[in-house]
DNA sequence: TTCCAGGCGTATC
DNA sequence: GATACGCATGGA
């Protein structure tokens, strides 16, 4: 699928409030991000179609558009190979939310104490800016489930269609059609969403009403709770006012906010979101 | 083997 | 509205 297929392209060009500081060298782009870091953003359970490499680097995709991304040496530095500087600037740049300055994020959390400590643990995290589909079909996938299982799902869907596959590539699939993904109950759940898009729920349009009307338009489809459709608008709409309650975050609120969450980071409960989930999930284990 | 996983639908009160 | 339970599959 070609890359204008995109909700919104060429948002950074837009929308930059950050000076964007990349070359353009060896056939791919340098870019210099300090508050970047691969494990902690494409292997953190946002995104499942991310291969660590043994350097450190990452392979993977946003829709149908490849990406091999590395540390070039220094921290902070990446080489995203084989890309052109017009890919650059209307795909990845906005994938990787480069317009956010998340440092300002970060202090602005960091008023709060244990989101200091979680700003401090993994400062590297930035929020995927995925696609809508991508992000909604991923999610509802991985409802009770584990991360290395929700990979292989996508992993066989993916090989399957050749790549991720369009609402209208599955528009023809049932449950039973779709068990060479092994996916359990779930099949049914993408079939419902698959049959909705294709009947009239608009994604595109969903992602431009408030983010209350928003996930109760989302949670119409059968499979998608509260949970799932706030991961389809934090990551798939840039909703960064949604707040996705799963397992670790709640007892991120049971453990550590039992009176509720701090005002430093209202508007960008998302992203106060990440740094809690990751914090919490590789401290206690 | 048993427990559990970035939850949700359904039944029941 | 709250709470209890089943659900497909397979990683740990």
């Amino acid at each position: 699928m070609p890359t204008t297929d995109r909700a919104e392209p060429r948002r950074y060009l837009q929308k930059a409030k950050t000076k964007l500081d990349y070359t353009v060298k060896n056939g791919g782009i340098l870019l210099k991000q300090p508050d970047f870091d691969l494990d902690e953003t494409l292997d953190c359970g946002q995104a499942f179609r991310w291969t660590r490499l043994p350097d450190g680097g990452y392979t993977g995709a946003c829709l149908n558009t490849p990406l091999t991304i590395r540390p070039a040496g220094e921290k902070g530095v990446f080489l995203l190979e084989k890309v052109t500087e017009q890919q650059f600037l209307e795909v990845w740049a906005d994938y990787f939310d480069l317009s956010t300055d998340y440092g300002e994020l970060k202090r602005r959390f960091s008023e709060d104490e244990t989101l200091a400590k979680a700003c401090a643990f993994a400062g590297g995290i930035r929020i995927l800016r995925q696609d809508s589909w991508e992000a909604l079909s991923s999610f509802i996938i991985s409802q009770n489930n584990n991360i290395p299982r929700i990979k292989g799902i996508i992993a066989r869907l993916c090989e399957h269609y050749g790549g991720y596959p369009t609402v209208e590539q599955l528009s023809g699939e049932t449950p039973e059609t779709l068990g060479f993904l092994r996916a359990g109950f779930r099949a049914k759940y993408i079939t419902d969403a698959v049959s909705r898009l294709q009947n009239g729920l608009d994604l595109a349009a969903i992602a431009k009403l408030p983010t209350d009307e928003a996930r109760a338009a989302l949670m119409q489809i059968k499979g998608v709770g509260p949970k799932v459709a706030d991961c389809a608008m934090l990551f798939g709409m840039y909703k960064l006012d949604a707040f996705p309650k799963d397992v670790w975050v709640k007892r991120v609120l049971a453990e550590w906010y039992p009176n509720g969450l701090p005002d430093c980071i209202k508007g960008a409960e998302g992203a106060a979101q990440q740094y809690l989930f990751h914090y919490i999930r590789n401290i206690e284990r």
